[in-house]
Order: C-alpha cells, then structure tokens, then sequence
DNA sequence: GCGACAG
DNA sequence: ATCTTGTCGC
C-alpha cells in the first residue's frame, strides 16, 4: 500500500471556501447535512489542482456503522468515487451495540494503539470496529467502512495516520478550520 | 413519558 | 457540536 492521507486536510485548509450548512444536525442524518459540501471541495480539488487528489478520505462521522448501514462516510464515497475510511469520535449505539457492562470491559481490554474489537450487529455483521488508536488514549475512536476499503484496512490505515487519538488528518482539518475561523471571523456577537 | 443523541 | 472548571504531564 502506498497512500497519502495527510494531504487532503492540508488542501482544504488551503481552500478555505465558507460555506453555510442548512440542514440541521439530527443524529442518523448527518450525511444530508454535510455531504454536498464535502462532495463540492473535492470536486473543486479535482478541478483545481488534479494532483492533489487523495487516494484514500478520512471522513469525520460513521460509515457502514450506522443506522441503515450507511453513513456520511458512505455517501461521501458513492458519490465522489474515492475510498473513504469513517472515523467517529463519538459511539452512536446501533443495531444491539451499546454502551454495554461488556462493551466497555471490552474496551478496557484493549492494551495498546492499534488493539481493537468488532462492532458486530445482532446478525452477527461487523459494522465496524472500536480502535485504540494510541497507547496514550484509553478511549477508543470507531471505524467503519465508508467506500471502496475493508474494515482491516481502514483500521490500520487509521491506527498508522494517529499521533495521538484523532487521526492527524481529521485533526489537522479540524484544526486550522477553527483556526481560520478564529483570525477572519472573531468573537461574533449580538 | 424516557432515554438516546456520528457532528 | 459548544461551554466551563480543574488536573496532569512534558
């Protein structure tokens, strides 16, 4: 494997397009939220500067770990053709996986970066899996399909882009989105 | 009514 | 997601 995942969070700080999100945050919905706007800086990436397109996404919300097995990181992947890998920060609890007396000693249980477990619905269907993602962080962080990879490979994709629980690419957009914000749009108020 | 709730 | 208070470690 040869993959350059660092490269798109870099690019779209670069592009710093403002846009203004519509749809509301309602949790199972995000994709209608977010998607057309990610879809729109990758395109123009595409168009602006074709060599920068990454080979692999990493999207900020689940993938294939979701209500109806698909997720922003899902829609994201369909409709622009790119492998996308989900990364959740957060658990959503979905089809028999809870936040469970045996879910979380499963957690415990993992000892370094890299250790992880599947999230399997009640059909027995891996979903996706919880990873530590770090040896430092004792919460793990939730991968899952999005397009075009396997749950593996999205998990040690992911344990190999983390410097610390984040993945440095999520982060890094996350980052300087705030950043920019913070110098050309200060303290709004009434 | 109560709990859950990716971002 | 946001806001806030406090603590630990480099």
């Amino acid at each position: 494997m040869r993959l350059c995942p660092l490269i798109f969070s870099q690019v779209l700080y670069e592009d710093s397009q403002m846009v203004t999100l519509t749809a509301p945050y309602i949790a199972g919905f995000l994709a209608f939220r977010e998607t057309p706007f990610l879809l729109e800086a990758l395109q123009r990436l595409e168009r602006n500067q074709p060599r920068l397109l990454p080979q692999v996404v990493f999207v900020d919300g689940n993938g294939l770990f979701h209500y109806r097995e698909f997720g922003l990181a899902c829609h994201l992947g369909v409709l622009s053709g790119l492998p996308c890998v989900g990364v959740a920060k957060n658990l959503l609890q979905v089809q028999g996986v809870y936040k469970s007396e045996e879910h979380q000693s499963k957690i415990a249980a993992l000892q370094k970066g890299g250790d992880s477990f599947p999230l399997a619905a009640a059909s027995g269907k891996v979903l996706g899996k919880a990873l530590r993602s770090s040896d430092k962080s004792s919460k793990p962080v939730y991968v899952s399909v999005g397009h075009k990879i396997s749950v593996d490979t999205a998990v040690h994709l992911t344990h190999s882009c983390c410097r610390y629980r984040v993945p440095e690419p999520i982060r890094q957009a996350d980052f300087r989105s705030r950043e920019y914000l913070r110098t050309h749009f200060p303290a709004a108020d009434t």
